[in-house]
DNA sequence: ACTCCATACTCGGATTCCGATATAACGAAT
DNA sequence: ATTCGTTATATCGGAATCCGAGTATGGAGT
């Protein structure tokens, strides 16, 4: 049972770093939106709109689900997400997809040593 | 004289195959297209639309040149593109960006052994 | 003559992005 | 108890982007 992760793929930026900020911990909404920031040390930001967008699209095709919170003295207004099995395949097929770019990238680039 | 890549990153799918498949040397637009296909073995297409919509947002941009042609035997309808110098720097920023979402991916996921 | 491929390009509908805005509960401080 | 900054969810609508269908043409093969 192979499923088709391919008409997925490639994942947009957001989607990719929604579900990046998901592999490693099930996360809310504005906890989605601080991981995004920290990831890429600020350089690329989530804003509201695209990732209600994107969150609903993504439950829709059920790669991420919702969750319930976990303890009662949690915060009532979190709604926590989390990757599905689908979801984390999705992920990691896109990964290994991208190391394929970056492996074809290196051949024909001058990469520098990475900046501060 | 530090030139702000970040703001044309993150590099949309198709603007990132696209400057992938000028990487490794000049091409014109059909050329582009088989190449994308090629690189990522048939899974990522690029259509007219998404090409020379981008073609011309990147020639805006001085991300790529236009070139004449090489050789007056070469088909007359050709049109070639290259990497400028800025689109080079710019890619290579991307593709090292893109290795920090690789690691960071990693870090988290078991990735398979790649299929065939 | 016909068909297929190479090649460039346009068009318009669909999708996605994304910031401004709204709303409100929480925590801490006064 | 009030205020203030932060946490938090969500919508809206214009802008940007995607992307396949279609148009056009020339050359090569049969």
């Amino acid at each position: 049972m192979k499923q088709d992760f391919d008409q997925f793929l490639p994942l947009s930026a957001a989607a990719l770093h929604i579900l990046l900020a998901l592999a490693s911990e099930d996360r809310h909404g504005y906890g989605i939106m601080r991981e995004v920031a920290r990831q890429s040390d600020g350089r690329y930001k989530l804003g509201p709109g695209t990732l209600y967008d994107n969150l609903q699209k993504l439950l829709e095709q059920c790669i991420v689900e919702e969750r319930s919170p976990r303890s009662p003295d949690d915060d009532p207004r979190r709604r926590y997400y989390r990757l599905s099995r689908f979801g984390r395949g999705l992920l990691s097929t896109e990964i290994a997809r991208l190391e394929g770019v970056v492996r074809e990238a290196k051949l024909h680039l001058h990469i520098r040593p990475e900046r501060a």
